[in-house]
DNA sequence: AAACAACCCAACCGCCAAGGG
DNA sequence: CCCCTTGGCGGTTGGGTTGTT
């Protein structure tokens, strides 16, 4: 136990790389390339294992790496790319030169843990009574307890198994009722083959990209502050009507390069979480039940108010 | 200022597939 | 066919750093 399976030599140094090992590394790799990893702690004169040696180069010392902040650019595929493809971060470096899938990773998870940290909610009222009025900002719900609705939200979050922690919905903030629900159908998003996937025991569907939602679609100056990104024609395009985009218009608008940016599925996509077995006939979700399969507490807006 | 918590990320671990003997 | 080595990959860790009380 604890010795590195590839490394059972007796004196391998282990941990951070020191300037001198770099600098060894460097010179032997530069001067002598590689063909077997195996053989370079000796002919280098490192005390690493071959592996180590592999992984310092690749990730930190090659010349061709790029280091530093990723750009927009950079981000905006990573995060299309990741809904495409998941956790394969080999497979999404190699579409961003010179950076490495440990760093994509490593930016990744960072990244995810930002997004999923608790936002502060709406306090309740002095008399520790609910606020029958709270709207939660990204749900769109009114709800007499909005830790609810947030705990079921990272409940569902830590649910998601690792491989499966891809989900990305180009959807921006959005709030749902009985007309934005058809408007979906509508849209064929809902019934779409391949976006179904699994979350512990809901069923949760990936939106398509665009899945352009924007019937009912509230927006405010803040949710609006909080949409980084977003073209003005975008914007004018969701607020401006009260109808949802037809699938012409759509893809007209995909086309033209006018892409909403992607978000993280569950950070808005909570109201597509289904019982599995609420079909109908054709085997098709029904939208009403993702209206039922919601927690009691969370009321549609629309009905609050009555 | 010090103690503690949270975050970051380079490096490690285990697993797997490919290839050679 | 098995066994072993190797490289590649994704998940995870732990120590250093940064932020907070």
């Amino acid at each position: 136990m604890g010795h590195h399976s590839c490394c059972n030599q007796q004196k391998v140094k282990r941990g951070l790389w020191s300037p001198e090992e770099d600098e060894k590394l460097i010179r032997y790799i530069t001067t002598h390339g590689y063909g077997c990893w195996s053989e370079v702690p000796d002919k280098a004169g490192l005390q690493r294992c071959g592996k180590s040696c592999r992984l310092r180069w690749i990730n930190y010392l090659r010349p061709d790496i790029r280091r530093g902040r990723f750009s927009p650019e950079e981000e905006k595929l990573i995060i299309s790319l990741h809904g495409a493809v998941g956790n394969r971060w080999a497979h999404i470096a190699s579409h961003l030169p010179g950076r490495t899938d440990n760093e994509i990773k490593n930016y990744w998870n960072s990244w995810i843990k930002k997004k999923i940290r608790k936002p502060a909610p709406s306090p309740p009222t002095a008399t520790g009574k609910p606020n029958p009025h709270y709207r939660h900002p990204q749900f769109g719900y009114t709800t007499a307890n909005p830790d609810n609705l947030l705990n079921h939200h990272q409940d569902l979050v830590a649910n998601i198994p690792a491989q499966d922690a891809v989900f990305t919905s180009p959807g921006p903030f959005f709030t749902f009722d009985a007309s934005s629900l058809e408007a979906i159908g509508e849209l064929g998003g809902v019934n779409s083959e391949n976006n179904w996937h699994m979350i512990g025991q809901e069923q949760v569907q990936v939106l398509p990209p665009l899945a352009s939602f924007t019937t009912n679609m509230e927006y405010s100056n803040n949710n609006l502050a909080s949409i980084d990104d977003i073209g003005s024609m975008e914007l004018q395009a969701c607020s401006g009507s009260n109808e949802c985009l037809q699938r012409q218009e759509l893809d007209e608008w995909v086309e033209a390069g006018q892409h909403c940016p992607s978000f993280l599925f569950w950070e808005h996509s909570e109201g597509l979480v289904m019982d599995g077995d609420q079909e109908d006939a054709a085997g098709s979700p029904k939208l009403g039940a993702m209206l039922s399969s919601f927690p009691s507490s969370f009321r549609d807006v629309n009905d609050a108010e009555h």
